[in-house]
DNA sequence: ATGCATGAGTA
DNA sequence: ACTCATGCATA
């Protein structure tokens, strides 16, 4: 089941409404979150999922959406440019941003992201070996292990790997290549905070590793929110401050999120990727993560605040790449992402046969069911309503505004969450209410769309 | 920035 | 079978 195509041909209406979309496409079910038994930020700052709208205007609502991102980062242009807007693919283009870092920004980005190496890096070569990626990233081989995954053409389609995704990973921690290993300071702030709660994830670069290694941080941990031990559990709004922090020096500083994902590799043994950072900075996190992350990026602030050659010596430091096969995204279409919204609010954790059932119904594969309910949970959880500016979380779809206090919800809930249907959740809507926004369902299509 | 995916740990 | 942390790939 997956298919082959490559895009739908469904073009944004970019432009319209971008700025609507921003406030009004946020999910929520109140109902349910209500119960989630870990705490979320308050002021998700997330759009929903299910817009599909153009694109553009996702990106933009982004930049849009917070408050403290005073330095947008992308500019209509950014956009236009590519994709990745302001950021760059951990991968390819970590390295050279040293020097621009200090003249800085946009225009760096915007190089980068065609770029190679860059040359003017002020100390850092073009880093051949550089540390490109600790991620190894596999164009997921039709080969293996999935099923239809001809993967003909890959768009981006590298190379595979070396072997078969098991590729066991050194681990960057112990290997660190670069002497000056990383100060006490770092490390204590590391070990402390793995040693409260995230043991497992001391060697991990979390990436690609298989099955040996541990990538998360405690999960289960019962302990609270946060329980740092030096720092004391931030409060929201601390770490609200902190993320909108970070993310201003991040970029001042001329980082970019993948360079601070890659530093914390380099500094703590433990890498993140640019979509980790980028979520700690949007409060897209659960608040367990978020607290579990500060201390790191914390660390990682005030080196980059006072060492210069931070990014020197992270352009020295290599990882590893690891390999591993991962199977090609499925792209499913709004219609069914519809559909799925629809069984979801009925009932949010279908049994086996029901899943068996809608994925009959929708033609699509079970596990795409499964996963996509499980990211569905998930996101319900991370999103939570927020706080008003620009944060009002609308949902569409369930046309619900959930303004209830992220860091309460959990309790009440059942460990494996949900408990009740979402569907009668509806809440009052505020202000989004004037913006909401016709969904533009898509097109019918099919189901799923795969690229290959 | 976010959708779909992976996998360790767990209920 | 699920949650949670996390990331590749993509918009």
């Amino acid at each position: 089941m997956y298919n082959q195509q490559t895009f739908q041909p469904f073009t944004h209406s970019s432009g319209l409404m971008q700025d609507a979309n921003c406030q009004y496409n946020m999910t929520g079910y109140p109902g349910i979150s209500h119960h989630h038994h870990q705490p979320f930020f308050p002021f998700s700052s997330m759009k929903s999922d299910y817009g599909e709208l153009s694109v553009q205007a996702v990106g933009d609502c982004s930049a849009q959406v917070m408050p403290w991102n005073h330095l947008p980062q992308l500019d209509p242009a950014g956009q236009t440019l590519g994709i990745h807007g302001g950021q760059l693919q951990p991968r390819e283009q970590i390295t050279d941003q040293v020097d621009n870092k200090r003249n800085l920004k946009r225009e760096r980005e915007e190089e980068s992201e065609i770029k190679a190496p860059s040359p003017t890096a002020k100390c850092s070569p073009p880093t051949p070996n550089a540390p490109t990626a600790p991620y190894y990233n596999q164009p997921w081989g039709a080969e293996t292990f999935w099923p239809s995954t001809p993967n003909g053409g890959s768009t981006t389609a590298p190379i595979k790997p070396e072997d078969n995704g098991k590729a066991q990973g050194t681990d960057p921690v112990h290997q660190f290549p670069f002497n000056e290993s990383p100060n006490a300071a770092l490390e204590s702030g590391l070990s402390s905070m793995e040693n409260s709660r995230c043991s497992s994830a001391t060697s991990s670069v979390s990436s690609g590793h298989n099955n040996s290694t541990p990538r998360r941080m405690s999960s289960g941990g019962s302990e609270g929110i946060c329980s740092d031990n030096e720092e004391e559990a931030p409060t929201s709004s601390e770490m609200e401050q902190f993320a909108k922090d970070l993310k201003h020096k991040r970029i001042t500083l001329g980082y970019t999120q993948a360079d601070v994902g890659y530093a914390l590799g380099v500094l703590f043994g433990k890498m993140f990727s640019q979509t980790t950072i980028c979520r700690f900075e949007s409060l897209q996190l659960s608040f367990k993560n978020m607290c579990q992350l500060k201390p790191l990026l914390q660390r990682w602030l005030e080196e980059a605040e006072n060492n210069d050659n931070l990014q020197e010596m992270i352009n020295r430091e290599q990882v590893l790449a690891q390999s591993r096969k991962r199977k090609r995204r499925t792209n499913i279409e709004n219609m069914v992402k519809d559909s799925l919204e629809t069984y979801f609010m009925k009932n949010p954790k279908p049994g086996a046969q029901d899943m068996a059932q809608i994925a009959r119904e929708l033609h699509m594969e079970k596990d795409v069911v499964r996963v996509w309910f499980c990211n569905r949970r998930q996101k319900d959880k991370r999103q939570v309503p927020s706080k008003g500016h620009n944060g009002e979380v609308y949902d569409v779809q369930h046309m619900v505004h959930p303004h209830m206090g992220a860091f309460n919800m959990s309790q009440d809930m059942t460990p494996q969450g949900y408990m009740a249907p979402p569907l009668g959740s509806t809440a009052s809507l505020h202000k989004n209410d004037m913006f909401s926004q016709p969904m533009p369902h898509g097109m019918p299509l099919g189901n799923q769309i795969c690229r290959e």
